[in-house]
DNA sequence: TGTACATCAGTGAACGCGCGTTCACTGATGTAC
DNA sequence: TGTACATCAGTGAACGCGCGTTCACTGATGTAC
């Protein structure tokens, strides 16, 4: 009698439940049913949007892969530690989607979308690293030099390595970390004469 | 008739069937039957051994972290690119023990062989980080640098995020990033005046 | 405006499965005397 | 050498559970005429 039978957007709503879930669960414990007790609908609801369970993840890691691509492009304009910073803040922020996205095995890895997604988030990082690749230096190199480092603190973090109690002091920690790493120099004008 | 009643050294043999399951399910998809099962034995044995099933995964990260250790130190003599390798090689060599180390919401956290492995693994890095920090470097930082930077290859290459297709070829790459990432000068006579 | 019909969202009962855990037990080992 | 007994490793039946998936269905919406 209160709720009318169809729901609007339940396709939205489920997959916000399962963010929560995935981060309360974990991605491999996220069950559908939890998920559609969560959105107060049926149990069988889920497999009728999503096809299945791997269906529902997929489309969770494809919606990451686009956020996550917007985030780091509006990053893009900065240097390279903003943009590894930005890296960092999207993972602390949308914790169930990135989890999802880094867990091929539990996705259809050959949907189109969720491939798009993820092909564009990996050329904005290239594009960055090769813009501000010190001369001379491969910048495929330095693209999985700074994946490997943000993606590597953002790992420790997201599972508890990193001494920081609250996000502010982790994004902080963050940027020393991408700093140390002196992937680019400060000012081109400093670059020192390697011969 | 054919087998003896008493295994000789199950605990070892589960483990090993443990790992094997890690790698192929996935540390939260591992279960005891399967395990059991693998090693030819009742289904209720693992829980005889190891308590439960966070027993079980407890005790294979607390052999990982002291198998991790050992290894770390004994690439301590080199410098802080061989270093990074042999973190690397570690996990793609001991990739079962390498994932549940870095799941502790699966593990007992408590346990003291666990906790005990696992700060001894922290301090051989944290160590191999002093020595190598450029002066004036907080050591700290240059070693959550270092870690995440070796971590974060780790995690993508075992994601299958990296382009190569035999461990060799990974390990080859990993150099390359590490070195990329110029934690320390390659000859202290080197290091460039920063005023 | 009204009626027929196609379409689609969501339901709920049913299925079969593998799981973790418990528990009384049995088989083997080794020690005390 | 032999016997009694404590100890421990491993068993197997049983439990209750939550899960993914299927499927015939029902309720609501919207379009064609």
């Amino acid at each position: 009698v209160s709720r009318p039978y169809h729901h609007g957007d339940l396709r939205r709503a489920l997959l916000a439940a399962a963010a929560v879930a995935v981060v309360e669960q974990g991605p491999a414990g996220m069950s559908l049913r939890a998920v559609a007790r969560a959105a107060g609908v049926s149990h069988a609801a889920p497999a009728h949007h999503f096809g299945d369970k791997a269906g529902l993840l997929t489309a969770l890691a494809a919606d990451g892969f686009d956020a996550f691509a917007d985030a780091l492009e509006a990053a893009s304009a900065g240097g390279l530690v903003d943009f590894g910073v930005a890296y960092v803040r999207f993972a602390l922020e949308q914790r169930a989607r990135f989890e999802v996205m880094f867990r091929p095995e539990l996705l259809h890895q050959d949907d189109p979308a969720l491939c798009e997604a993820a092909v564009r988030a990996w050329d904005v990082l290239h594009a960055a690293a090769t813009r501000h690749a010190p001369p001379g230096r491969d910048p495929d190199v330095v693209a999985y030099t700074l994946w490997s480092l943000v993606h590597g603190f953002t790992t420790l973090a997201l599972t508890g390595n990193v001494p920081a109690t609250d996000p502010d002091a982790v994004l902080t920690l963050a940027r020393s970390v991408i700093d140390a790493a002196s992937l680019a120099p400060v000012d081109a004008d400093a670059v020192p004469d390697r011969g």
